[in-house]
DNA sequence: AACTGTTTATCTAATT
DNA sequence: AATTAGATAAACAGTT
């Protein structure tokens, strides 16, 4: 009884994401390889086994696995630092002083209501030890116990300037027979399912038209393939806030530039490789439910944002939560904070208007960001199917040289933050509250460190790779974290989105050097991939660099 | 005194 | 075998 996890999970946000993550996972499926132990102690034998409750997520992601995550111990599959990203991202103010992280993680994960006080021990470690968790002062207004902690959202530095990309290439490994744990996980899954319907967008595509002129000259995007050479990282703020943002920014003539150049880097990236791909894959539309039935259930606290750091990773995806249900009840109480937003029923959330939201307008800039990021990924694999509408349009655009007039442009725009909002790469939120605090402002900038985490089969991780870590997730860029969260993990549970923070190191060494970790965005999808089967072919990015 | 935070150290599991 | 990452414990210093 009682436990009552739920609370965030109302709320949360990161449903959109796990619907892909679901999908991810299904896909997948066998990557398991883990066991999810967590080491502990050893004894984890995975095997799914007693039966918890599955609640009835859906039958078909796979249950099983996210059992045995919380392996028959219980305990969550979940790193220190993920849960408490995940608290913190959960937040409305994405910070939280340490009790309300205990309370966090007490409402939504019952195991630690008992487990002793041990954890809070290591909650604390892990606060001061990673990079990743913040502390920030409180004002003086607030008086109260300790400070805040928040998650950081750095900075910068990036080892290497673009992540070339190179290779996405479909066919490749679509279908796949994917080594199980590398990590194959690519994304894969992505949508499968196809989360969002939505997308109905596009109707308007025939619009394309008109106009000469736009953009012609500025974009300078390369069609040949990829997407140059990314941006780079501009600095940061820190986390936080906001800006005034205000701008009601209609779209100037600039802005239509970047916006063409953006999105045709989008298009050349995420789709245009699916219209030959296509066949191929035929796509599955076979799965159908899955898709959002994740979703649903998955709710899970927090919202969206994700960290993932360092190797931990995350896995995050909660699952929990799902079974949770017994549980739950009430929010957490004390603090302020929870109130996440109602609406987000699992998958719908938002969805956008359908008739010419302009979520994005307010957003221009992190729209544009959110392209380029997205151009980092590795799409290849991902089932675009849903997104037809959007793919017809941005082909019709293509076609078109991607002149198109306001409205065009801001059909266009609708439908790509649809898009990312259901793939995940865009929280959902935007602009519904008013409040603040969320949206990020400016930019995103890929600056932020993509976080990686990826999956860690097994709870604790591997890491290897990744380095530095930890990402961020903060406001603004979710976007890559979505993505990674995206492809997440084969085989856990699902979870959270967020997971991207994680703290980087840990320990000591320091030869990471402080503050710059923070891969650029591309990276760690290309990362991630290298890793994952290696690909590389030999493509040197210190030439590039 | 109870919380918060920082730091060290040890141990285990997973990688390389 | 050496590393790495995360979990745990625990010693302490600071704050409320």
């Amino acid at each position: 009884m009682t436990s009552e996890l739920g609370s965030s999970l109302t709320s949360m946000d990161w449903l959109p994401q796990l619907g892909m993550r679901a999908a991810i996972q299904k896909a997948d499926v066998g990557h398991h390889h883990g066991h999810l132990g967590h080491h502990h102690h050893h004894m984890h034998h995975h095997g799914h086994g007693p039966g918890k409750k599955m609640v009835h997520l859906d039958p078909g992601t796979t249950l099983d696995q996210e059992e045995a995550a919380q392996h028959r111990d219980g305990k969550p599959p979940y790193s220190y630092a993920s849960l408490i990203t995940f608290a913190i991202n959960g937040s409305p103010r994405k910070r939280m002083t340490l009790s309300e992280i205990y309370q966090w993680i007490c409402d939504n994960f019952p195991y630690y209501r008992e487990a002793g006080s041990g954890w809070k021990n290591s909650i604390r470690h892990n606060l001061s030890l990673n990079k990743c968790f913040l502390k920030v002062p409180r004002s003086k207004d607030d008086p109260g116990k300790g400070s805040y902690w928040a998650i950081d959202t750095n900075p910068k530095e990036d080892s290497m300037p673009s992540r070339p990309k190179k290779r996405p290439r479909s066919g490749e490994r679509a279908s796949t027979p994917y080594s199980l744990e590398s990590e194959s996980l690519r994304m894969d899954c992505i949508m499968s399912g196809g989360a969002s319907p939505t997308l109905a967008i596009s109707a308007a595509n025939n619009k394309v038209s008109s106009h000469s002129e736009p953009s012609s000259q500025s974009l300078s995007l390369q069609q040949s393939g990829q997407p140059p050479p990314p941006p780079l990282p501009p600095p940061q703020p820190q986390y936080g806030l906001p800006v005034p943002e205000s701008r009601d920014k209609q779209l100037c003539f600039s802005d239509f530039e970047d916006l063409s150049a953006s999105f045709r880097s989008l298009y050349k990236c995420v789709f245009e490789q699916s219209f030959s791909q296509q066949g191929l894959m035929s796509m599955p539309n076979d799965s159908g439910q899955q898709t959002r039935t994740a979703c649903s259930y998955q709710h899970s606290p927090s919202a969206g944002g994700s960290v993932g750091h360092h190797h931990q990773h995350n896995h995050i995806q909660t699952s929990h939560h799902p079974h949770l249900s017994p549980h739950r009840h009430q929010v957490q109480g004390s603090h302020g904070q929870h109130q996440q937003h109602p609406s987000l029923s699992h998958q719908s959330h938002a969805v956008q208007t359908p008739g010419m939201s302009s979520d994005w307008y307010p957003n221009l800039d992190w729209l544009k960001e959110s392209c380029r990021i997205a151009t980092s990924y590795n799409w290849a694999d991902v089932d675009l199917s849903p997104f037809q509408g959007l793919k017809e349009s941005m082909r019709q655009a293509e076609l078109n040289n991607w002149t198109l007039d306001a409205t065009q442009m801001a059909d266009l725009c609708s439908s790509i933050n649809q898009f990312f909002t259901a793939t995940g790469v865009i929280p959902p939120q935007s602009a519904t509250h008013p409040q603040a605090q969320v949206q990020h402002p400016a930019v995103p900038s890929a600056t932020q460190h993509p976080t990686p985490m990826h999956p860690k089969p097994g709870h604790h991780n591997h890491h290897g790779q990744h380095n530095q870590h930890i990402g961020t997730v903060n406001m603004y860029m979710d976007s890559r974290q979505n993505i990674s969260s995206l492809m997440v993990p084969p085989g856990y549970p699902h979870m959270p989105p967020m997971s991207n923070t994680a703290p980087s190191m840990t320990g000591h060494h320091r030869q990471l050097s402080q503050q710059q970790h923070a891969l650029p965005p591309g990276h760690f999808q290309v990362r991630r991939m290298l890793a994952a089967d290696d690909i590389q072919d030999d493509f040197d990015w210190d030439s590039i660099v």
